[in-house]
Order: structure tokens, then sequence, then C-alpha cells
DNA sequence: CATCTATAATAGTAATACTATCACCCACAC
DNA sequence: GTGTGGGTGATAGTATTACTATTATAGATG
């Protein structure tokens, strides 16, 4: 019923339909706040409880554990980067100019844009860029990738990687530039904010745009075209 | 009194040298087999004491908490990384091929020679791969960076950063690149074993140089080299 | 022989990650 | 209106985790 975009996310990663009760966008809302607060490794179910004057009970009823939580806000996330992607580049014919408009989409943490929704997007991004990793790194991966639970992820990865071979129907590793583009955005930024001497990029540019769309772009612009490419044996 | 390379670290990744008693280095041995094997956050110094025939207690006088040994096994990989690189390359001028090798290094994850440590590299090598991120990706970031705890990490990468400005001094992304490259290396092979669809590069290849090699070292060439840099305004 | 140190053994605490039970409220159907 | 079922709150309880504290002992050192 909320007004604005509506994202249908796999099933298997919710108990009960968190966007389809009060209660459970209260879990949403709450978790994204106090996960981007506390940390994932701090954050309890009874402590997003707590916050939402709830009980701990009520919350498993929505979620498996706090990895299946995280699981979906994460892909929730995913889902509505490639909202936006498809919302700046259905009409754009160019295959050069929707890869820039990709890359400046998913080097942007600091949103202006709220398309509606009731989560906090801005919130929701820094958790993607600390947290989103630690979705995969498990050993629960291949059983929760056999359930989908990365699907949209992989989907994403996997549209634009058409667009790397629309420009280059030669370039050999079209999926892992873009993978290796999507952790880079995350991981850069993060070393920005936390580990700067591991990066040239800057988090606080205001006016011109930032370094990490720049790194990116020739980052990738250069492994397409690259003269370096001797044919595959 | 170990035979070998002996590798020095940060002292307050530890209470108690670890290297320098026989409990010490039970507990880095059976940790990384016990990591390895459950996952880190299976992992508790509880089932690390009864695999080693020791007490919790005991482990505890000599890392503070599990986080702090996982910092220390993942320094400890980096510092023989930065060995086994200097070996290799210190007697070989050309600049680009010591890059080459530095990525072929990089991406090795199944290690023939072991260089006589009493640890096990190729498992740590896959503790490095799914846990190291998680190392840094806390809200103890910057208190563990002021404590120099990343030292080993930041140290190797500006290494290898230098020589990328060898090969162009005004590529203005050295640090950038190689954090990437790192970065990369790990993600991408734990792709190939876990989420093929998000990457070419293929695990399990026998004779021919790895793919991830080729990945990697063209992404590095064609990114220094490349044509497609305007100033930076 | 005295001393010091590392470790083992044991115990205990607070928090975490759940699971179970029961009572209640509300919407809807008959 | 009565019943039925689903969603929730309240409460309790368990096993495990992440530690901390205490004491005893065995071995090395002076």
């Amino acid at each position: 019923m909320s007004a604005g975009i509506r994202i249908e996310l796999n099933h298997k990663l919710y108990l009960r339909d968190p966007d389809q009760t009060d209660l459970g966008r209260a879990i949403l809302k709450e978790s994204i706040r106090l996960i981007d607060e506390l940390g994932f490794e701090q954050f309890t179910f009874k402590k997003l409880a707590q916050c939402i004057h709830s009980t701990e009970a009520s919350v498993y009823r929505y979620f498996e554990n706090k990895h299946k939580l995280l699981l979906y806000l994460v892909s929730w996330y995913w889902n509505w980067l490639d909202y936006r992607i498809c919302y700046h580049t259905h009409n754009v014919a160019d295959a050069a100019e929707r890869l820039r408009i990709f890359i400046r989409i998913l080097a942007q943490y600091q949103i202006k844009e709220q398309l509606s929704s009731y989560l906090d997007i801005e919130s929701l991004s820094r958790i993607v860029v600390v947290e989103a990793s630690k979705a995969y790194l498990t050993k629960e991966v291949d059983n929760d990738n056999n359930n989908g639970l990365f699907q949209d992820y992989k989907s994403l990865c996997h549209k634009i990687a058409m667009v790397v071979l629309e420009l280059n129907p030669s370039y050999p590793y079209p999926h892992a530039l873009v993978s290796t583009l999507f952790e880079a955005a995350r991981k850069q930024w993060f070393f920005s904010q936390h580990l700067p001497s591991l990066t040239e990029v800057k988090g606080t540019q205001q006016g011109q745009e930032s370094n990490l769309v720049q790194f990116l772009t020739h980052l990738a612009f250069d492994a397409i075209k690259g003269t370096n490419f001797s044919p595959v044996s």
C-alpha cells in the first residue's frame, strides 16, 4: 500500500513479508538505523525489539536470524540500485554513456533523490559499504546461493556486463570487471573514510565530481578498450 | 627458535607473543585449521582450546579476543607475502616485470613453496580470501588503525604503488589501483569458487597460468598505461 | 631451596541466539 | 453473536558465547 517504488524480493529471504505489515516495516526501518549505528556484529534482535517497542519473538517471526535480515536489506539495495540505473539510462542509446551513468550511480553514497521509500537510503548505503560483503563471506554461501538469495546482485552484474560486451564484444572478462567495479566502489569509499593511506580517493568532495567516479571510470574504460590484450590462448 | 623465516608483528596484536612458546605456536597452528574449517563466525576460543588440549583462559592470555587473533593471522600473511615478493623481485630491474611477478604471487592461492614455517600456508591463504575483509569492516577500524594494526597491509600496498608510479609517474591513483588489485584478487577467487556467475575467472586451472592472473594483469597495465586519461581538473 | 612464571582446572557472569507457551486482540465468516 | 485464525505481546527458558577470576601445580631460574 505504500506509495512510490515497490520492491519484490525472493521470499526465501524472510519468514513473513516485512513489507506487508506495520511491524514488518518498523523492523526494516529501525534495523537499518541500528545496524548503521552499532555495526552488524553488535546489532541484535533484542536491541531492535526494544527500539520498536516490540519483542524478540515477534522479530523472529519475520526473519529467521539476523543474517537473513542482512541479506534482505542488501538485496533490497541492489534492487533499488537497479531501479535507479534503469531510470537514468532507459533512453540513453550510447553504451559508453550508459556505463558512465552506471558508475556514477554506483559510486554515489550520499544520496539526494529519495524516490519515496519509507527506508532511509543514505543509512542503507552506508550499511552496504561496510556490511554487504559479510552477506556472502560465510560458510553458508553455497546454500544461500542455491536458494537464490544473491540473485539480485548477480542479475545486476550481468546486466552491466552486457553493456561492457556491447562496448567491446571481445573483452574476455565482462562479469569479472563489473563485479570488481562493484566491490571496488564500496571498498575505495570505505578506505577513503577509514584507511585513507590505501587510496587516493577522497570521500569529502563537494562541487566537482568525486574522484571515486573518475578512478572507476578510467579503470573500466581502460580495461574495456585495453590495448594490452593479447588473445587468450 | 623455529627454523625458516621469522616474522615480527606489531606487539599490540597480542597480549603474549604466540611465536615464543609451544602453546602460542599451537594456538596459531590450530586456529588456522579451525577457522578454515568452521569459518570465523563459528570459530570460538573454547573449541580451539579443546583442539589443543588446553583451556579457554590460556588462549585469552595470548589474544584479547578472536578478532585480534584474526588481525594477527592476516598481518602475518601480508608479511609473508611481502617476504615472497621481495624474494622473487629483489634482482629484477624492470618495473613492469616486478609488477607482473607481484600479481602472480598475489593471485596464487594454492601454494607449493612452504618456506619452512610451522603454519599451514595454504589453509591461511583460504582464510585470507574469506575472512581478511572482516578484519577491518568493523566499528573498531579507526581505533585499530590508530594502533597500527593494519600497518603491514598498508606498507605492502605502498610498496607496490611505488612500482606503479615507476611505470607511470603521472598515474593519479597508484594506491587505489593496488588496493583494488589486492581486494579483487581475493574476491574474484572467492567468486570463482562460490558465485561463478559473477566472474569469468576459473579456480581450477592446471598447467596454464590462471586467468585470474591474466585478468588482474590486464586490469593493472591497462589502467597504468591508460590512454583514457584526461588531466585531473 | 625459594621464587617466579606459565599453564591447567574450575567456576562464574552477562550477553547472545534462539525456542516455546500462553493470552490477547482483531478481522472476518457463519 | 459466536467461533475461528492470524498476528502480536509477555514471559520464560536453553545452549552457547565471550569473557573474567581464583586457585593449584609443574617447571625453569636464581
